[in-house]
DNA sequence: AGAGATACTGACATTAATGTATGTAATTAA
DNA sequence: TTAATTACATACATTAATGTCAGTATCTCT
């Protein structure tokens, strides 16, 4: 039988889990109240209360709100660009695979990801990257991969570089754009508009296949 | 001479404004906090000081600070969907008149308007249309007309009417986007990233170009 | 010039959030 | 099994924001 003597509650045991765990759980809370009721639904208290613990212990996981919101952010930019270089590790021939728009467009609209990137924006932005990642650095190593890869391939101009470069700087720019005012875009309401969405991923992806059709002579695998 | 029996400071005489300009004024300040602080630095102390004001007046002027925030938002989609109907209302041709991408670029990035509008779909966006304006409707208007205009000129085929909501969608979303974290999506550093910037912007307006010669037959102006 | 209307202020009330201090209970290792 | 560690809780302190109120100063209209 479990022993009655404890101060809180007393009839639930206290769950104990490990820091990495709690920091999750945490995060993820905040992460959701964020993208439903925005910036000003991260309070502590809440947040707590969603995973089921103490306010002071958030505080005893992230130091202060704002460590929290740094966590948060760090989080956002590391999924963003462990996305985008995940996509360009793989075949970087935009026709083949992943499509690349369709994948984006997943993981900015899932959790809520576009708001909380959109949230790290307005706090400021690259101009305080935080602790241990440094996204202006992930993303330039994307970019050197993919140069890298380019100049290795027979006949590549320098303008291939940028083509590749501007056509994921177009995708994600828009994907998250499209996220979080999408809606007020578009003129279909309801039922179609799920549909116009698709239709509009597509076409995106299209102008850029046909766009570096235009660019490169071949259609080889980069 | 000035009369010194006034309560407050004294030495400077107190300054009335009209209710537009005061609510103006107050809407500056505020999206500038907004632009350059992120949302925890709206706040009424701080506003008024900025307009020099006591921070009542500004609770005078728009009910609640909620008031304030939802009068931000309201102009913020009433200054984007303006000049997407003004673009539109000029000559559509992408070509011609006005550069569509160079001047949703501008727009946004005007006062923080980028930021403005991202504060305004994380809280709530287009689930809470506040007040008189109605972003949606606006949005709405302005594509009829584009279909209108194309229906009534001859040899348009019904894609013609979504390649241009595409496109405008497109430059929106990316323009947007792209202000918020365009610093990061870019491999180049310090000069030359206002060249990029702008480079990135041609290379989007000519592919919009490229898309549009290949749906269309002629060339003519819409 | 006088009177009404209202933009505006200073002082205060209230609420509500973050942060602190101290103790408890669960986990791990000796 | 005992001891050390630390995730976690309760109660409280503190700060800091929004919101209220009663009065003042400036504008407009007659």
């Amino acid at each position: 039988m479990p022993k009655a003597l404890d101060t809180h509650g007393g009839s639930v045991p206290r769950r104990r889990r490990s820091p990495e765990v709690a920091r999750k759980e945490i995060l993820d809370a905040a992460q959701q109240r964020l993208a439903e009721g925005g910036p000003d639904a991260i309070r502590l208290q809440d947040i707590a209360a969603d995973v089921g613990i103490s306010h002071p212990t958030i505080l005893h996981h992230f130091g202060s709100r704002n460590g929290l919101l740094v966590a948060l952010d760090d989080r956002a930019i590391r999924a963003l660009t462990e996305d985008v270089e995940a996509m360009m590790r793989g075949p970087v021939d935009l026709s083949s695979g992943v499509n690349l728009v369709e994948r984006l467009a997943e993981t900015m609209n899932q959790q809520g990801l576009a708001r909380l990137i959109a949230f790290w924006a307005m706090r400021g932005g690259s101009a305080q990257a935080p602790g241990d990642v440094n996204p202006a650095a992930l993303v330039e190593d994307v970019s050197n991969l993919i140069a890298d890869r380019l100049s290795a391939t027979a006949g590549s101009a320098p303008n291939d570089t940028e083509f590749v470069s501007f056509s994921v700087r177009l995708a994600v720019t828009a994907m998250l754009g499209d996220a979080l005012i999408g809606d007020i875009m578009s003129p279909v309401k309801g039922e179609q508009r799920a549909d116009e969405r698709t239709r509009f991923r597509r076409w995106l992806l299209e102008i850029l296949l046909a766009g570096r059709s235009a660019t490169l002579s071949t259609d080889r695998d980069l």
